[in-house]
DNA sequence: GTCTATAGGGAGATAGAC
DNA sequence: GTCTATCTCCCTATAGAC
């Protein structure tokens, strides 16, 4: 189990770096030092790769949101900020859902339909956390929470892209913490 | 010389859906009605194709920046959301410049570095039109107008992913509304 | 300009030996 | 679990006829 670990581990950083139409079993069974046959062991498909890869993600997420399901509002904001931004700073690694919304319609249906899971759970997520921060009067009644979480979503999602293509890994952090100076009372 | 634009048309709308490494000569020619090989005449590489693409994509840009460069600074921004809207309007399209992106390590290097030029062209756009709305005072002057312009860019392109994987083509013009009503003055 | 034919490579995937 | 061998399919790209 601990080659598929790996193997997993090394797909997440090719999808965060090359799209997932950007790279084949083949490159993950070279950094593994395999062959990529021995890699349908594991994943009968490369949708089955996919929906591991989700499933990994949501996974991290969940235990993500747990260890700071203690903090402030504003914080667990700053803290999401930081989480993204690490991707950023380890090579300009875009998030998944970023990658996974490009190559989106080249999908299979199982695959669009765990992505779009995926792209929920973090909506929610940050749903709430506005909700909990407009209610205790640290982030501007402006606009609705989930308004506010879109809004949060889309800018840390696009200011990993931009920071990419203007090779500047610190940007992506600059420009949502640039968001939230406006979000916050 | 017909040909190349349909094609070039053909393959703006491949991109725009699927991804530079989600469509090939193949889909172009078919939709075309002719062979793929008949493509080669037009442009020798996918890299060419690509080049073309972007190249197309600045003219028009450029050629919007001009239809629109007597209007106010503000109302600038709000018909650069709105250009960007009807990419989502129009099968949930995203922007070329976010497929790119995502795809942007599998390019190759005058690719790339065309790529880069475009994100500049419409960075260098919006800084300007933030830079005016500061002066006349329809911008608030929180931010520097260079870390505006990247979250209003990184925010309208984000925007785009996510009303795709939220199956809503009206979202993204509302989300990059919200982000210009915390910027106004 | 567009065609047929084809080269050469890489993709995902499977069968069966070890 | 991992291997070799192989299948099928699709990709980009080229040569040369029409």
């Amino acid at each position: 189990m601990e080659t598929k670990r790996l193997a997993l581990e090394i797909a997440k950083n090719h999808l965060q770096l090359r799209g997932y139409n950007g790279f084949s079993f083949q490159d993950i069974a070279d950094e593994l030092g395999i062959r990529k046959a021995s890699l349908h062991y594991y994943f009968a498909s490369k949708e089955d790769l996919g929906l591991a890869l989700i499933e990994d993600y949501s996974n991290s997420f969940q235990e993500w949101t747990q260890k700071h399901a203690e903090l402030d509002s504003l914080e667990k904001i700053k803290k999401f900020i930081d989480m993204y931004s690490t991707f950023s700073q380890d090579g300009l690694k875009v998030c998944p859902g970023g990658v996974f919304c490009i190559d989106y319609n080249t999908l299979p249906p199982n695959l669009k339909k765990t992505v779009c899971q995926l792209q929920e759970q973090i909506q929610e997520w940050l749903t709430k956390a506005v909700a909990e921060g407009i209610k205790s009067k640290s982030i501007r009644p402006t606009l609705k929470p989930k308004e506010t979480a879109t809004l949060i979503h889309a800018t840390t999602q696009g200011a990993l892209q931009i920071a990419r293509m203007q090779n500047n890994p610190k940007a992506m952090k600059s420009t949502s913490l640039a968001l939230l100076s406006l979000l916050e009372k």
